[in-house]
DNA sequence: CACCTACTATGTCGGTTGTCATAGAACGTC
DNA sequence: GACGTTCTATGACAACCGACATAGTAGGTG
């Protein structure tokens, strides 16, 4: 946790500098409120940041935070996918699934219903548009999805269908959260996971060599 | 598609009242560029309703306004669940997975991908905090719920089980509309309903009397 | 010292937001 | 015709938004 290697480091209030401050608390501001309700004076405020550094580091206005932000959010959670591989030490689709879905619950038990998903939150407000946040989006999601997708094929998983279980499960993800928030329960979480589970173990040993025994 | 009784019947350009068009049309707006960036000065434009009317019906406010919206919006999506049994000669859980996800197949390939789903569009934004919108978001949400599991239970599923499986389809669901319209693509949706089948297939086999062959 | 660049500070612009106040029209009933 | 209710019309308010203009400071290089 204290690891600043750690996928699940996030810089500290004052640490860091200032232009980052600024993205990273753009993400929390927008997966708690939503983009059109997150104001530029907000997140200058909630980064601690000076008023005039967000026209300087940010000449193309708003846009170009919250496409920054949202990067940032697709970049984390490929890295947490990505940590799997070192904690388990039995590794397979079900238990990959409970992976990303553990820091949702631990989020909601610790921290309350406040923050959602920051590219949920982005798509919901922008993705009918033709923002110029459009293309970050497409990129956050892209990079989630492919570090999924790394992981299953690792296990064996086809090419193809780890795609389509990348999908599912970032899916069935976005829709446990959006649910846990508004009944304000964890147990959406954990319904997913169990439903998922024999599908995705089953998808897992499909790519296992036949077993002798 | 002409019949009124159709739950995909929806009240037509001035047809109605001025005050059910615009409950309508703040539905439309919302679920394409979010509650806040939806203003009750557009939905009354969008409605053909006059200004001064809206805070004749709505005395509650904006609140109000989208916390009926949002009610619409999951009794609309219970009546088209509902609609299953009419529809199918051999109902079955992947069949009525299929047919829950249809519209949004039709409503991606017509009209584009400016339009999402109004609950998921008002969670992301207003379900963090404390809005006055958020009962009615529950409300929404639970009978949109509770429509898919009176006809998992209609095909024999255990109601415990039921309920979980609405929750996985309604999330999958979402999480796809989101992926769907990041990537202006409808392949999320069908690759969901595809990888869901053979466990709600199982699922609805597991209802039935044993079958003697 | 001058000089350039990186960064910060602050004020202001036009536009939009939700809400409210007030007045007027439409329409029924007695 | 008078009255009361329902609905509509319009203007104004304070608050806020994102963007911009302008001026200033800090820190390094020559």
């Amino acid at each position: 946790m204290a690891d600043p290697q750690s996928p699940t480091a996030q810089p500290s209030t004052a640490q860091r500098r200032p232009r980052e401050r600024m993205v990273y608390s753009a993400a929390q501001l927008i997966r708690a409120r939503g983009v059109t309700a997150t104001g530029v004076r907000d997140v200058v405020e909630h980064a601690s940041a000076p008023r005039g550094s967000f026209q300087h580091y940010f000449p193309g206005g708003k846009d170009q935070l919250v496409g920054e932000a949202v990067e940032w959010a697709g970049d984390f959670a490929a890295r947490w996918v990505a940590s799997y591989r070192e904690t388990a030490d039995a590794p397979s689709p079900d238990g990959l699934f409970a992976h990303v879905v553990q820091p949702w619950k631990d989020e909601f038990a610790s921290r309350g219903y406040e923050r959602g998903c920051p590219v949920m939150a982005t798509a919901a407000d922008l993705a009918g548009g033709e923002s110029a946040v459009n293309p970050p989006l497409r990129r956050a999601l892209a990079r989630w999805e492919g570090a999924v997708v790394d992981e299953l094929v690792g296990m064996g998983v086809p090419a193809d269908r780890a795609r389509s279980l990348a999908v599912l499960m970032i899916s069935a993800l976005e829709g446990a959260i959006m649910w846990s928030r508004v009944n304000r329960e964890t147990a959406p979480l954990d319904i997913v996971v169990a439903e998922l589970a024999p599908l995705l173990r089953a998808a897992g040993r499909a790519g296992d060599p036949p077993r002798p025994d």
